[in-house]
RNA sequence: GCGGUUGUGGCGAAGUGGUUAACGCACCGGAUUGUGAUUCCGGCAUUCGUGGGUUCAAUUCCCAUCAACCGCCCCA
């Protein structure tokens, strides 16, 4: 029996791959623009990052990771985001000491965690996503956000959707908390068997909850808004202020609650408008994270990003029909009757291919009619045909798929000949 | 971790408790010798996800297992 590939694991094969080429493309394009720079990082760091990193509370760290023991016994766990081990990069490399602040990173690469497979959820799948580690600067907010943005713009996606909301700094988090407590205790009982944990761990996470989303209490809860003290009431002013600058739409939404414990102040999801694509809705999701460089143990530092998923925005592309088609036709083949016009084929193609030519040749024995019809599968724009024939001169039979037109040249001149076909002459 | 649906050749897709498992697409070969369309002819699953059981007999019945798809939880 065949191998079979590990489950929630995807090939990506010719035809698709072009694709991811073409979003990784632009996603760099629009990181050079806005000045951000490559990082990367491993796929694997210790355990302890992430559960330090992302929270010992979240399902992440409590049921997803890819943890595995290696032979000197560490315990290492297959990246299930970008965010931990940027930071832990910046500590250890000290870009705490470069002389440009913020420190302006992006990435792209696979992450994992171990789920369930199913529409848009992958256990590796590709994240791509920019952190800016350095400053407090609301501005910063609203550049990372205008450019997970542009991305989507750029790429020609519809009904896409700017979610955010401020989750406040530590004061008015713990306030908030302590209200949210209050606002659910007396009547817990009436809410789900998550949630009833929800209340002591995270209350805040109760708020999205999809079973008991109808219940009134939730929609009675205390807004974070509310709970919000002026200065970070005056930070999400601003970054409101320089989305509207930049003409940026987006909507307020108090219930916005991200899932990894790092995040204060800014929360922003971009999501899909419209159905077509199964439950899944986010497209990217993230915020700001002042408090973890230091739980990492690097200086106070302040930082924001986000991530977002291509496997989620080829599937939105899809869904709306936009095409990235970049299939890159044959421009040459050469067909070969016999052995000894064979023997020469190599040669040939190494010069065309030389000269920028993309060319290629049948290596399976057909015939001429089978090698014709090869050549014109795959979208060979001029054929170079060899037999008895030519060979016997040294010629080459040069002929435009397109027009039929023929011609014979001398083998020594049949690359430069192709070429200047190819250029229309 | 839980629930639903599904698993037949490269792809799509019929089918039955019992001699040679439809069909379509694709592919390969041929229709006089070296040329891409169309047409015509021919070829193409000792095998029905895997393992076990029931049976004289299973691809069709039962069990298990694996996988895929979709949903819940949660997220990108």
């Amino acid at each position: 029996m065949a191998f079979q590939i590990p489950r929630g694991t995807q090939d990506i094969l010719p035809g698709e791959a072009e694709k991811w080429q073409l979003i990784e493309a632009k996603a760099r394009d629009i990181c050079r623009r806005y000045n951000y720079k490559e990082i990367r990082t491993p796929i694997f760091e210790q355990t302890e990052l992430f559960a330090r990193g992302v929270g010992d509370t979240t399902d992440i760290v409590q049921k997803e990771m890819y943890e595995f023991k290696d032979r000197g016994g560490r315990s290492l766990t297959l990246r299930p985001e970008g965010t931990a081990p940027v930071v832990r990069s910046y500590v250890a490399e000290k870009m705490h000491g470069w002389v440009e602040q913020p420190v302006k990173l992006y990435y792209t690469g696979p992450m994992f965690r171990y789920e369930r497979p199913q529409s848009g959820r992958m256990r590796q799948f590709v994240q791509f996503g920019v952190e800016a580690l350095g400053s407090a600067d609301p501005a910063v907010d609203a550049e990372v956000m205008a450019l997970a943005m542009d991305i989507y713009k750029e790429l020609g996606l519809k009904q896409v959707c700017l979610v955010i909301n401020s989750l406040g700094d530590t004061a008015s988090r713990n306030a908030h908390r302590e209200a949210l407590t209050a606002h659910f205790s007396p009547r817990i009982d009436e809410f789900c068997e998550d949630c009833q944990t929800r209340l002591h761990k995270n209350p805040l996470r109760i708020l999205d909850c999809k079973k008991d989303r109808d219940h009134e209490l939730i929609s009675t809860a205390p807004s974070i808004l509310d709970y919000l003290n002026d200065e970070s009431v005056a930070y999400f002013d601003e970054v409101k202020r320089y989305l509207d600058d930049m003409a940026i739409d987006y909507t307020v939404d108090s219930s916005l609650v991200r899932g990894l414990d790092y995040y204060n102040n800014t929360a922003f999801e971009i999501m899909l408008e419209g159905e077509g694509f199964g439950a899944i809705t986010t497209l990217a999701g993230g915020g700001r994270y002042n408090g973890l460089v230091e739980d990492i143990g690097g200086p106070e530092t302040p930082g924001i990003g986000f991530a977002m998923s291509f496997e989620r925005l080829l599937m939105a592309l899809d869904v709306q029909g936009i095409q990235l088609s970049d299939e890159a036709p044959l421009d040459a083949y050469i067909t070969a009757i016999g052995d000894e016009a064979k023997a020469v084929v190599p040669k040939l193609l190494h010069e065309l291919r030389a000269s920028g030519v993309a060319a290629d040749t049948d290596y399976t024995g057909k015939k001429m009619k089978a090698q014709m019809k090869a050549a014109n599968r795959q979208g060979a724009k001029i054929v170079l045909l060899i037999g008895d024939e030519e060979l016997k001169d040294n010629q080459v039979t040069l002929k435009d798929m397109k027009t039929g037109d023929q011609q014979l040249v001398s083998l020594d001149q049949a690359p430069a000949k192709t070429s200047a076909w190819l250029k229309g002459e």
